[in-house]
DNA sequence: ACTCAAATTTGATCTGAGTCAATTGGCTTT
DNA sequence: AAAGCCAATTGACTCAGATCAAATTTGAGT
């Protein structure tokens, strides 16, 4: 990996220009709270490629996407991969119980975090139930997630997977930056590969029939949805 | 074996006896508010092969579960099905966003739950952060199992399948009732085949297999686990 | 624009696990 | 103890997706 410089700015009261202020995990507090809250955070950036957290590293920070997309996996010993997820923002990371990370984290081009130590964040929780709460939420909302993704990993066909991918990855995006039916897809067909239990070589040929049937038309740096009726009929089996 | 359909005991002081007593979401709790929670909760008996909650039902009540194995699983319309999830005495079941349960669970044999109704718990917990705290703990120890089972089903081989759910199976079995390399094994092999994303036949192939090779002798209802450590490399990889 | 390396696509072939089809074994009922 | 039933095993064959092997496209650096 790159050694390139990791950027870290000032402390400060940057919530409030902050992407995610409303969502993610600070949609809990109040005004009063999330000023207090702000001097617990820093935002830190990643050039691409650049690891944020690796597994069984010792957890020392909790992190908030704000920018940006990451690949969370995990590796087994002889080099196969899992992607066990992609995060954006509203994303919150490094919660666990064994006090080391538990999948490693990279950044597909520029990422934005907002940095906070375990300590501190630990104790700011304590007397917020609120906060715990919401937390709470967003790993109930992860749960659920992956048992779907456990489901497509073992029970569904390669064409399946590719059409669910799209339409979900499509969804994110749409709660993100509203509706539109160009699906950029900043990560590679290895890494898709490796989210959906596929090879490279399946992802690119599932992708070149979707064109050919025209479900999909692939476009520099993603696809176009062209037809996400047929898509829906190809992800519902 | 119990006779027929579902038996409700009297509400009352059970926590006393509990099998999971000081495990389970209830170890968050001190004896004065035990006192208190045993009123929420009612035990209720369920036989083999019915159903406690199915998927999409409204959610009406969470579950701790007392004695006895649950399947845990997700069906796609043409009937395939996903495992994601054996639960045994003090997992907790229920939590979910939307207020429908997003997996179906059925009793394996004879199962004894802790019910509690919705509301009432949703009030309890309201001013009890320690067991908010309990409860989050409880998702996210899930949330890390959750990805390591995506791992064995998009990246591992049906040999290594069998040998990892044998491995942890036995491990659960462990932690609940102390070492014993007799595994026993109360679901079907049509049930291990839903959770390792495998079909009966290769599942069985594998046990014969590893009952040549001197790794498992299969005796009745379970099986017995012969050479641990080439377990364990079948497993790792 | 030119070079080289990496990512992607495409083609040919192989194989692990699925499918289809009997058989076997264990229980339960009569 | 015979019959019936369901779960599990075993065997023969198939196939979806993996593997191996080139092209081809893309992109960063000069």
């Amino acid at each position: 990996m790159k050694p390139s410089v990791v950027t870290i700015e000032p402390n400060g009261h940057f919530c409030d220009d902050c992407a995610v202020r409303g969502a993610a995990v600070c949609s809990s507090l109040d005004a009063a709270e999330l000023r207090e809250f702000e001097h617990l955070g820093r935002r830190v950036h990643f050039d691409s490629g650049e690891t944020v957290f690796s597994e069984e590293d010792i957890t020392t920070s909790f992190y908030n996407v704000l920018e940006g997309v990451m690949r969370l996996y995990k590796l087994l010993s002889d080099g196969r991969r899992q992607i066990v997820g992609f995060a954006l923002p509203g994303d919150f990371l490094g919660m666990n119980l064994s006090g080391r990370h538990n999948f490693s984290a990279d950044a597909i081009g520029a990422v934005t975090v907002c940095q906070f130590a375990k300590a501190p964040f630990g104790r700011f929780i304590e007397d917020r139930p609120q906060l715990l709460r919401r937390i709470n939420e967003l790993a109930i909302r992860e749960l659920s997630q992956a048992r779907d993704h456990m489901v497509l990993l073992g029970r569904r066909s390669a064409d399946e997977k590719v059409a669910t991918f799209l339409l979900g990855w499509r969804e994110r995006l749409v709660a993100l930056k509203g509706l539109s039916d160009t699906v950029p897809l900043p990560m590679s067909r290895q890494d898709i590969a490796d989210y959906l239990g596929l090879t490279i070589e399946t992802v690119s040929r599932t992708f070149t029939k979707l064109e050919r049937h025209g479900v999909i038309e692939i476009i520099h740096g993603g696809i176009s949805l062209l037809d996400p009726a047929r898509a829906e009929a190809l992800a519902a089996a």
